[in-house]
DNA sequence: GTGAAAGCGCTAACAA
DNA sequence: TTGTTAGCGCTTTCAC
């Protein structure tokens, strides 16, 4: 493989006149600087990316720290991957993936101490992550997805579970829905608690509110066998809802099964929103669920694109951002029910 | 940062010296070593990755190239992602997302010369694959999940279609059932034929026979829409059929769901077994769907774990491994029907 | 059992 | 506008 001192000699110059012509930092005759790239294409030349890390002290790789061990993979994780991976690319990054269970963020720190990692993205971020702290203890540049409690001087994007929320809300309200039910996951004896559990139900409580709907909550964890039990539930207290909106996308199947298999009809006995299913999630459904869908792709980018400005200490960059997601209409949701059940 | 220069004077011994007691590629005294490992927690010293790659030749990455573009992503992709990055840490290697369209391969080219990637990890491989030809020429190591059609000196890891496709058939030929049906997407009008649905047509037809079944070829489409279609067509065509097994996962939603709605009762009018699709999304159908599911995490890792021995030169490779999947039987199938449909 | 020194390929300060 | 040179931190040959 032809290197630096080749391409500087079968042009001509000194070697470090071929790295300004790379470069640009610094002005080379156009003559000069023909030949150099002249050169460059005869030899196939391809500059060592490992030098220039090490003399750089930039290795160009970021790290999207994946905690799979706790609570699973699931359907849309792999969209926020590869979405930040395909926006590192476009800026001349890396996306290493690198799966880690949370105790075992130690090693992230020494990788990045070791010069392999420029910066590394969270996932599943909790209010209070003790990984973000060891993260800025260490001065190692990093990106949420998701956020903390503390917000000051973190990259981050999430989603706007307000905003999100509320338009899940609004889409029932005017449908004539008075009375609705939210399903998530409960956070009352997690230690962890993630941002989006916690955010998305305080914003329903508040959306109810101000479109004038009465909510009740229902907590089940995000399984379809806790959706079930939690459609049993739901037929025992809570029968006058004609609404649901849910943050659980697997609990959400368990849940429309057990209403459907005690002869309740979705859409037309009650409407069902989810605000966190991928759009192929919801098409599985049946009937195809309307929903609030997570803008994967813009979080997963944003989180990478804003990284990598830090890292590059661009100035005109917008560190914390948000993002609703989109309402689309498909067959799970329906004017209120005004007389009886269809069962 | 501490460096090796560091750790030799505080330790009292040459540069090299440290060298040699990291790797034991020369012997040590004891005592000296003691010092050594001393110098280096008290300095809380980290080997520079970049300064070890350019010297040493090797980056210790390896990019696992994923075709988004062309047919979307499938739920199963993750694991496969997640088990190579798993395995490829624990030889301390990285694992680089790399979202590549089929035709933008030579940007992988680019960076294997520049010595970024010490490797690559193809998924989506043809039988003929031009990226396959490209990464040969080019001298780059690779392995493949999947397999091309002439697989001499290549690493690969890929499903045993025989094996999966006769255990998805005998088990219905068990349970009584004469007259299959296989539903896979057609291989006719493409160019780039996936190995996967080659071989498993391929092997169907072979188990079928050799069960003493007959076997009616279903071509569709994998998505819920086109599902639909081949259920139509199933109910026109193939009605004597009473157990189906399915290649496409996606597909068979749709399919499943025709026959519902036409009021077929699957497990006892039809049997239905899918060899293609997670465990996860068994149990999102109802009634939970039997399957041999892929071992994406084994696939996954042997298809790293091959290709990094390749890398360090060891001879104890098993280079070329398939893999069966486990049959797990749920509530999809059941004895074969005898008299009339239960609708 | 240990040390000295050359150099992997590149960058950037200094010099002209 | 271009050239010279000193390293970035590590490995490994050669020498003792």
């Amino acid at each position: 493989m032809a290197k630096r001192a080749d391409v500087a000699k079968l042009a001509g110059v000194a070697e470090s006149t071929v790295s300004y012509a790379l470069t640009g930092a610094r002005p080379i005759a156009e003559e000069t600087k023909a030949r150099i790239f002249k050169a460059m294409a005869d030899l196939d030349y391809r500059p060592n990316a490992m030098a220039q890390a090490l003399r750089s002290g930039n290795s160009k790789m970021i790290a999207m720290l994946f905690g799979d061990q706790e609570r699973g993979i699931s359907d849309g994780d792999l969209e926020y991957v590869l979405a930040a991976a395909n926006e590192a690319r476009s800026f001349g990054y890396h996306l290493i993936l690198w799966p880690v269970r949370r105790r075992a963020i130690e090693d992230v720190v020494i990788q990045a101490d070791s010069g392999l990692l420029a910066g590394a993205i969270l996932m599943e971020v909790s209010l209070d992550d003790d990984r973000v702290k060891l993260l800025k203890k260490h001065g190692i540049p990093f990106s949420l997805i998701g956020r903390t409690k503390d917000k000051a001087d973190t990259i981050f994007a999430d989603r706007d579970f307000e905003a999100a929320t509320k338009l899940a809300i609004r889409h029932l309200v005017h449908l004539g829905h008075k009375d609705l039910a939210f399903l998530s996951t409960s956070t009352a004896n997690v230690v962890e608690k993630i941002g989006a559990t916690v955010r998305a139900e305080k914003a329903a409580i508040a959306a109810a509110k101000e479109l004038g709907a009465s909510l009740s909550i229902i907590h089940s964890e995000n399984s379809i066998q806790d959706g079930l039990e939690a459609a049993k539930e739901f037929l025992k207290k809570h029968t006058k809802c004609t609404g649901v909106v849910s943050l659980n996308a697997e609990g959400l199947i368990g849940f429309a099964r057990g209403l459907q298999r005690n002869g309740w009809n979705i859409a037309a006995d009650v409407s069902i929103i989810c605000i966190s299913t991928t759009n192929a999630g919801a098409l599985a459904f049946d009937p195809p669920l309307t929903t609030v869908t997570p803008p994967a792709n813009e979080i997963g980018a944003a989180a990478a694109r804003e990284l990598i400005r830090a890292l590059e200490g661009q100035d005109d960059n917008e560190p914390q951002k948000l993002f609703v997601g989109e309402l689309v209409v498909r067959e799970s949701t329906g004017p209120a029910r005004t007389g009886k059940l269809k069962r």
